[in-house]
DNA sequence: GAACATAGCGAGTCATCACTCGCTATGTAA
DNA sequence: TTACATAGCGAGTGATGACTCGCTATGTTC
């Protein structure tokens, strides 16, 4: 029944590390930094302790893997949203990323940053993961049509006001929700923006 | 020396349990939700741990009399200084937001959101805090002339818009912080806002 | 197949947490 | 002044945390 089929070291250690990342990422998720134990890891990536602690030094380490993980998932999934659109639409970029920062993955990522704030190791170890984050939000900004009629400085706040306003409001929305005013009024943001003078000029940029 | 100026218990009583509020928004401030033990709260109130379970019956009773305490010192806070602006500006009004969330006290109140998402006990109690906070956003942004000339929903958009901006931007620069930069693109959205379609009726409002 | 190396196990260990309890100190009421 | 109530103390207590260690299981090398 249980077919172990012969699985050679390496596939084992990559197995379970696998395992261990994906539990970790989940359990930062479902219960936040401070309660995503070793012991909870462990129990969900069907592991002991001990072998958890086989493969990284200390529950940090897992935290990092974990980090690293959600960052390269996050960015992956932003890309390909964003080529499978045919045609440049704000409207559409706004709703992909709104998406990204409220998918369940990336609550963990928020739980990093804000646990990050009061704890010097974990800070230090996550800051360089942050500015890659900070870096290519950036730089898809510049793969937008819209980057060939604003000037750099600008785009590259207006990118990052956009992801900002979206942060925060994912994370605020988790204590006191709004189900249904929330989409109406991304969608009116939408239709702001769209008919402000940012981008019009943008905006009118043929497919 | 240490003269005892024969206080009454209520006196006592208000002052021990001032104490205890005001120390547990520090510690959680600088150590974060996780690390806001009663026994961190206690040293820094001065008082004992049995003396504080005297006040309080619980870690959480402490941590939402903090939460009610910042709430309610940031809006005294941020009114006071809306009422200190001569003439409304666009900018000087965003500065002064800016200014309230990255005020040290504010960053007790976002640990406590944080927390609470995945904290189902101090989620329910945070709560009804976090919808006054909310209404009281919103009811400010009505009192502005701005108010006058935009439809209502569009008003609250925007302002629930720069507000989580505001706040996204302050989470994330915890870890990743651009200090030259991030006064620059603050200028740089007020302009951008200023110059859009968004304001142009309301800040050519005569003082 | 023998000798070795790596993967995985789970019962400890020590520290720290929220909270309790019996006590003393101080204010209040008669 | 006496009797009572509230404020404040600090050494427990039981639960839970990260991490260790001696062990077995499974691949790998010759």
């Amino acid at each position: 029944m249980t077919a172990t089929p012969r699985r050679t070291q390496a596939e084992r250690r990559e197995g379970t590390i696998a395992a261990i990342v994906d539990a970790a990422v989940e359990t930062l998720g479902e219960l936040g930094y401070a309660r995503t134990t070793t012991a909870e890891i462990a129990r969900r990536a069907g592991v002991s302790q001990g072998g958890l602690f086989r493969h990284f030094d200390s529950r940090l380490d897992v935290i990092l893997a974990a980090a690293d993980g959600v960052r390269a998932r996050q960015f992956a999934g932003f890309r390909e949203g964003l080529g499978a659109l045919e045609t440049f639409d704000l409207g559409e970029c706004v709703r992909l990323l709104r998406r990204a920062t409220r998918a369940p993955i990336n609550a963990a990522w928020y739980e990093l940053i804000i646990a990050a704030r009061t704890d010097p190791d974990l800070r230090e170890r996550l800051e360089p993961l942050a500015a890659r984050y900070h870096r290519e939000i950036i730089e898809i900004g510049h793969t937008l049509p819209l980057a060939a009629h604003l000037p750099t400085p600008e785009l590259d706040t207006i990118v990052l006001g956009i992801v900002h306003m979206l942060d925060g409001e994912a994370l605020m929305a988790t204590v006191h929700p709004h189900p249904e005013q929330e989409d109406v009024r991304v969608e009116q943001l939408v239709r702001i923006l769209g008919g402000g003078t940012l981008f019009d000029r943008a905006s009118a940029d043929p497919s």
